[in-house]
RNA sequence: GGCGGCAUAGCCAAGCGGUAAGGCAGAGGUCUGCAAAACCUCCAUCCUCCAGUUCAAAUCUGGAUGCCGCCUCCA
């Protein structure tokens, strides 16, 4: 497959280094709050990916870290005067919760910084014994970044670029106002631990390079966007400085999500976390979503857009009940299929995979699954075709590539009539519609209809539209929706 | 100031040198007691603008304009 290489900036042929087997690592959050929709986006993003490196037969070895020592849990600690072993606790399960509402699998190991702390030490030591980092009077170690040739091979920034933006913050002893932690000593009231250079914590970055030293080369690291200076140009740097290895051979970084065309963040109030947005929309619509842009590109989450990506999703899984309903008829006639059909079916199932192939592209798939769906409703539709043993096998088939691809995408994957019942509740509730009137006006409009008192029955399907509801005969009974 | 990205119909969006996928909204038709859904048809001679390269450009190059991100913690 063509993967987008932030190192290289440009799309290349994704080839794992040991046969077959594809080691992945990406960095996961820092537990001191309840994810929001950029952590959603991100989470994603790497699900598909594995998602499809699995389909196409490949074992991936996918570790996500959790950082769950760090500034910001300390801080929220002492705020909450709560122990930061329960504040990072909280959120990872948090965590948790959030990303299995989302049908993002669990990464086959995820480990947390707090374990690591031998290795990072180790670490540091190495780098200090060739010269390559440096311990102060006051117990920090510092890496000397001068010493690293490639610094600023994945940002694309020059050592002198550099340079001119580095501040040291009081209280600093670098060497160099371009050095940066790998290990900070202990003030008070701070989690420590013992090491050589007295009480201390880790630095964020050095946690990475411990946690993902036994897979080098990875063959993919990821991350956000955000992520690629400093944290992973520094990570480079210390991995691949006490290493000699390469620390990844493809670098790729996932764009941010903007909220009503601004960056998302708690000082303009705009921050979305995805439990504010389950409260209002099922899991799979903003699976759904965020699955319609491309990875690499901004996406900005409105209302508007989250409602068609629900008016979408209900297209597709109203196809996938017809389907259903379809394969119940006892009886088929002896007819083929026109040659052209099955043509359109073909180019549309290698479009998925070619769409996939081609850098993960999620919202051209989405675009082919659409495809399947105006064939398989045409045909469903066509009374010449629909009760065909043609028709029949190829809504087999279709029924087959549905779940192959539901799969990869994590979409589409629930009985049709239950996502179809939770959609209804869900926007029921969204614009306070009592669903018990509906069930009423619903029932004394079957029983005009029965009385043939249509007359009445159009006054009640008005006062369904008025309060926004949209009815639909059907042979099995009305059945309602929210328009 | 430095580095990078993006500009495609009313809205969202794919497109990666061969003559504009798809979704939402909209118009007409089939179907229906009326409707809805579904289906059929229509809906960008054109891809922010200006030059250039090429037989051929939304796609490559240069420039202009406008948005956005990173350079400090950030998915």
């Amino acid at each position: 497959m063509q993967l987008y290489n932030s190192m290289t900036r440009k799309k290349e042929t994704f080839t794992p280094v040991r046969e077959g087997k594809v080691a992945m690592y990406v960095c996961g959050i820092t537990a001191y709050d309840l994810c929001h929709i950029g952590h959603a986006r991100s989470a994603l993003v790497f699900d598909v990916l594995v998602r499809y490196l699995r389909h196409k037969g490949l074992e991936v070895n996918f570790i996500r870290n959790f950082t769950d020592v760090d500034d910001k849990i300390i801080t929220r600690a002492h705020h909450e005067q709560r122990d930061w072993r329960e504040v990072a606790e909280t959120y990872i399960q948090a965590f948790h919760e959030d990303m299995d509402r989302l049908g993002i699998l669990r990464a086959t190991a995820e480990p947390r910084a707090t374990d690591y702390i031998q290795e990072m030490q180790a670490l540091c030591q190495k780098l200090i014994a060739e010269g390559k980092a440096y311990a102060t009077l006051s117990g920090d170690v510092y890496f000397r970044v001068r010493t690293f040739e490639g610094y600023g091979k994945l940002s694309g920034r020059s050592l002198d670029e550099l340079q001119a933006g580095a501040r040291v913050a009081v209280g600093e002893e670098k060497e160099d106002p371009l050095d940066f932690a790998l290990w900070k000593a202990a003030k008070a009231g701070e989690p420590s631990w013992d090491s050589p250079w007295g009480q201390g914590r880790p630095g964020w970055h050095i946690e990475c390079s411990a946690m993902n030293a036994d897979f080098l080369p990875l063959d993919i690291h990821g991350g956000g966007l955000d992520l690629i200076f400093p944290h992973h140009e520094n990570e480079i740097a210390q991995s691949e400085a006490a290493t000699g290895k390469e620390l990844a051979r493809y670098w790729v970084h996932n764009g941010f999500v903007q909220v009503d065309s601004e960056k998302m963040s708690k000082s303009l109030g705009n921050f979305k976390t995805i439990r504010d947005i389950l409260q209002h929309y099922l899991p799979e619509s903003l699976r759904f979503f965020l699955l319609s842009k491309h990875y690499r590109s901004p996406i900005d989450f409105t209302d508007q857009s989250m409602d068609e990506a629900e008016k979408g999703q209900k297209r597709v899984y109203e196809c996938l009940q017809e389907l259903e309903k379809s394969l119940q008829r006892a009886q088929w006639k002896k007819i083929a299929l026109p040659e052209d059909v099955n043509t359109e079916f073909t180019a549309l199932t290698t479009a998925l995979d070619e769409a996939l192939d081609d850098d993960c592209n999620t919202a051209s798939a989405l675009g082919h699954i659409f495809g399947l769906v105006r064939l398989a409703n045409r045909l469903m539709e066509d009374k010449s075709l629909r009760a065909a043993e043609g028709t029949r096998d190829l809504l087999v088939r279709l029924q087959a590539v549905w779940t192959e691809w539901a799969q990869v995408l994590g979409l589409f994957e629930q009985q049709p009539s239950v996502f179809l019942d939770d959609l209804r509740r869900m926007r029921a509730e969204r614009k306070g519609i009592d669903t018990s009137v509906v069930a009423a006006v619903l029932q004394e409009r079957q029983e005009a209809r029965k009385n043939k008192d249509f007359a009445r029955s159009d006054t009640l399907r008005e006062q369904c539209t008025a309060m926004g509801i949209d009815l639909r005969d059907t042979p099995e009974g009305p059945v309602w929706d929210i328009l």
